[in-house]
DNA sequence: CTGAAAGCGCTTACAG
DNA sequence: CTGAAAGCGCTTACAG
């Protein structure tokens, strides 16, 4: 079943064909014969191959996005921006784990090989090994990353700022021994040169970076370290979503009553956070927009133009409050 | 840089670089030339164009993945297996979301049409629109849907003997006043029914399904309903591990002590469970071996054999006790 | 053991 | 307004 079946079908030639399935004007020709061509198509059930016409056009019209964790909840609005988009752009995304992205991976030779994408979107660059990033930085196609990045053209939320938001919203409400909680890599470096930057601006003693990584576990680590200071925290900005389901169980298991005695702020927003008990206070971000402008950011590179990267400063994070945080009681 | 320039590099004929690249036997060549054309892919840095091998070859090596929500975090094990079988089969993953599956979007479109992909493997089939369950259905590739299909082959974990074990569990542990709460489409009432025919072993009446959705607010709402009946209920089974985490919330909203008031299971196991407080007793899915499993069969029936579909019952689905059920105090 | 040639299904200059 | 032909980069029968 191909064009020219289809042309045979219709007793006209493969150029006319493929005008009428791309819409081409490689001619205006008749109303008559398009709707003669249309029909063939489709009482032959005829579907384009892609592949044949990639190879002829030397562009596949599929990007890749590759996430740092897929399941991770706050990537949801991300991939739908990222989707939409692409659609505009009449591309399909193929996703990928970063986890997937081991070097000598079949994922990744696919990836860098020629024909499979004429793009790339990564977000957690920073976490992938390092030869598996020497590898794309010697690859042909465009990849632009979706966070502060060094090697590479960026576009980012305002990380730092989230820092700052949730930790000056805590020292509004009275708290002045904050510690920061969580999370690997440059993004979690700028959120925690946010808190610090809020601190320092209120004349507070920033604490070190309670750098226990990602997920549940980092978070209930965090709140154990920082309860052993000398001077316990009475309040606590946690880097990433389910760190902050780590701190709360932690604290409950400590016997440490949220709000009341530990204020709690998390960074990014999903569902999930009004549904814990008590539902968590967070910062909000504009996750969907980060997806959106990585797409046509990246599509102005595949066009060789330059590319609008830097931080997404519209709209700006936002924080929503719900109960775990509260004023410092004293 | 194609085979051709390599080729010429070498001082060889386009059909042995395509020997080498591919490992293939064209020729048991001499080591001293498969040496030299192996230094001028290097030299040139040679990347194999996959979509001109698979225009050829009339395969991409490409499986598809839809999954119902990519983002939930019972596929990641699920994930993890089919990317590992598939990578055994040289194959990558091309990952969807079913909700980018609208008739007429990009996506579909692009899945339908030829030379996309091998063949696709589906998780949620049953929630897809009406529209574009027919166009699949005169899909030319082989389609496995992992769960329970009327339309095409199958292959699932055991989500009636889930439903059972956790109602057995609860029932061994002396409640009679069991609630179902939770899920949409066949899976769940696969769960549904091991529910019932353990309360019917029992000779305990089972309640109807409380069928609010997925998701946490489904959980809060379907708790909510169960506690209107005449004889509130002393235990629930939930069908999935978003809606338990609903349940939970709304249970504290309600000052409904769990376990000491309500004992709750809930079906499908992650982290995340066992982070919540209390912690959830939850009944564990083989999904990386339903990963492994549906891509073996999907592959069977590429290859044109007969696939070995059905119930996966090794290993069996096996309950993770935890803090939220306890025995009923009378 | 190696090479020359056909052809996968498309798109697009080129010629009419 | 339409058609015949070249060529995208590969794989693989076929011939030597």
């Amino acid at each position: 079943m191909t064009q020219r079946d289809v042309a045979r079908a219709a007793g006209v030639s493969l150029a006319v064909v493929s005008a009428v399935v791309n819409g081409t004007s490689h001619t205006r020709m008749k109303e008559s014969t398009r709707a003669r061509v249309l029909e063939a198509m489709q009482q032959l059930g005829y579907q384009p191959n892609q592949t044949a016409r990639s190879l002829r056009r030397n562009r596949t019209d599929m990007i890749a996005m590759i996430l740092n964790k897929v399941d991770n909840p706050v990537y949801g609005p991300l991939r739908r921006g990222v989707y939409e988009a692409a659609a505009e752009h009449g591309a399909t995304v193929l996703l990928g784990d970063a986890d997937t992205m081991r070097s000598g991976s079949r994922f990744l030779t696919r990836l860098l090989s020629q024909g499979t994408v004429d793009g790339i979107l990564i977000r957690g660059e920073g976490l992938l090994d390092d030869d598996v990033k020497a590898e794309l930085r010697s690859h042909p196609k465009p990849i632009l990353v979706l966070e502060h990045a060094l090697d590479h053209p960026w576009i980012d939320v305002d990380d730092l700022r989230a820092g700052e938001i949730a930790t000056r919203f805590l020292i509004n409400l009275g708290h002045r021994h904050i510690v920061f909680v969580g999370g690997t890599g440059y993004l979690s470096q700028q959120r925690y040169l946010g808190y610090k930057q809020a601190m320092d601006a209120s004349g507070l003693a920033p604490a070190p970076h309670l750098d226990t990584g990602f997920g549940e576990q980092a978070g209930a680590d965090g709140l154990r370290q920082a309860m052993q200071a000398a001077t316990a925290p009475t309040a606590i900005v946690v880097n990433n979503i389910m760190s902050a389901v780590g701190v709360l169980a932690a604290a409950h298991d400590l016997g440490i009553a949220i709000p009341d005695r530990l204020s709690v702020v998390g960074i990014h927003d999903v569902d999930l956070m009004q549904h814990l008990r008590p539902a968590v206070t967070a910062v909000r971000m504009p996750m969907y927009q980060l997806g959106r402008a990585g797409v046509e950011a990246l599509y102005d590179l595949i066009a060789g133009r330059p590319s609008a990267g830097g931080v997404i400063t519209d709209p700006e994070p936002e924080l929503v409050i719900r109960d775990s945080a509260t004023r410092f009681a004293g």
